[in-house]
DNA sequence: GCAAAAGTGTTAGCTATACACCCATGT
DNA sequence: ACATGGGTGTATAGCTAACACTTTTGC
């Protein structure tokens, strides 16, 4: 039962052991990424299983369970420092994990999992909802195992259809949607160079309506988070447009503080 | 280990037997009151333990985590569907339970708690934080059990000592400043008719500012909901001042979409 | 009458919104 | 040349912030 040092940083290791993790816990990961107009949700497919879920993992026993979070993560697009963040606990009494229904024998017989009623494994989970925020560019999907499959999704296309993972994406969804007007959003999920269209274009995509161009510029730089770049982006069509990046501690300072500090 | 029918709505019956509960999961309450112009949070302490702690619990097997947070705040306060909201997860690593260190061999004599070092009991824990909301006046401070005892304590004196509560009670905090701009409050830390300063100071001791009278009253009075009553409160010194009450409809879409719905 | 709190009006300055116009570039 | 997207100006309506004045009440 103890456990080996440097385990496991890959999640094949996942079930070597179920008694390495925390018992009776998970994380589930709701990773939203930005690509041509539109958002896009990381989910991935085990082998075996006719379903597409979010990616989750087990948290060691030893292990912070944001820490957990941020190895998923990395595990699963290569990035360190994600934008990441707990949204909500979703604790319902009749919560099962992903590994045991359908065509979980696979699972068990695989990693060794006992069907004793008591184990931890073979009752309610509780699982704790993080969203990341990425840059798609940037991404580069690995499976966790070799026996799964991960890919980007379309937002309102492919939606992931095991157990309540649908509200789990609905819900990290409302939040980010909530969120864009009170914190600054879009570091995360635009390229480090971008023009005033490109971080327009997200806010609409996500917003879910069109916005004045001219009023949005005045808006967003009013905040006072973003820098003009003396530079250009060449080899578009049409004007050439200016380029902007995020002053990190500017904006850092206004995701703590939010953008309606000055509230009375 | 199975669980007896109407177990427990009390928690004396906490640790009649450890295996009725979630493994390694505990629930931690920050209840805020208010009260003569402070704010006020309910601690607990136990007999044996020189020192106060955030009200807290573990999660029936079959219990939604929700409604044992909602069980200990009706234990606690003698209030149904009070104003109860996930706030954060608490998941360091080297977390432990409030009751196993100090003097907390009573507890285990007491309770029949296994020394087993595998025992989910005398592992690491994962709790999540609630901030709940309550009208002083209404709450009835009740034990949750004999060999414990719980009070209103000033949010400038009277910390809690134990392991991380002190961290978690922060976060709530800033929690709900961070907040106070962005939906309303006031509904559930005020009784059901209140004075405009009464509210005024409500924010003010919040913000930790004071804030201006004439234009506080134009702000607040413009989200739309608040009804002016056609009452004013007697028997106090100087001017009756008029009496207002939240409009629970409007009140409530506001809670859901926030006050800068607007934004853009 | 006076002090204290309540109730209400006014104004200067700022922000939001809508719209207008010109610019640069590839075809 | 012209279509398309980029860059910038402006006028109006509405809101904020600061302050001032009046009213009501208990002592």
């Amino acid at each position: 039962m103890m456990k080996p040092k440097n385990f496991p940083s890959g999640a094949s290791a996942l079930l070597e052991n179920i008694d390495y993790f925390h018992p009776g816990f998970s994380i589930d990961c709701v990773v939203f990424g930005y690509h041509e107009k539109t958002l896009k949700v990381l989910l991935t497919r085990y082998q075996g299983f006719d379903f597409w879920q979010l990616p989750g993992s087990f948290v060691l026993r030893n292990e912070d369970v944001d820490a957990a979070a941020n190895r998923i993560l990395r595990e699963l697009t290569g990035l360190k420092n994600v934008y990441l963040r707990q949204f909500h606990l979703f604790g319902n009494a009749d919560r099962r994990t992903g590994l045991r229904e359908g065509s979980s024998d696979i699972f068990r017989k695989e990693y060794n999992i006992h069907m004793n009623k008591n184990h931890w494994f073979n009752n309610r989970f509780i699982t704790m909802g993080y969203y990341a925020l990425v840059d798609y560019t940037q991404v580069q999907v690995t499976s966790l195992s070799s026996n799964e499959r991960v890919e980007w999704k379309d937002i309102h296309s492919g939606l992931p259809e095991y157990a309540d993972h649908r509200i789990i994406l609905e819900d990290a969804l409302s939040t980010i949607r909530f969120q864009l007007g009170l914190i600054p959003i879009g570091r995360n999920l635009l390229p480090e160079k971008f023009t005033m269209s490109e971080l327009r274009v997200l806010y609409e995509t996500l917003l879910g309506k069109p916005l004045n161009r001219r009023n949005f510029e005045r808006k967003v730089l009013s905040y006072d988070f973003i820098d003009k770049l003396d530079e250009q982006r060449k080899g578009v069509a049409y004007k050439s447009p200016q380029l902007f990046s995020f002053n990190k501690e500017k904006y850092f300072m206004r995701e703590i503080k939010g953008l309606h500090s000055d509230w009375l």
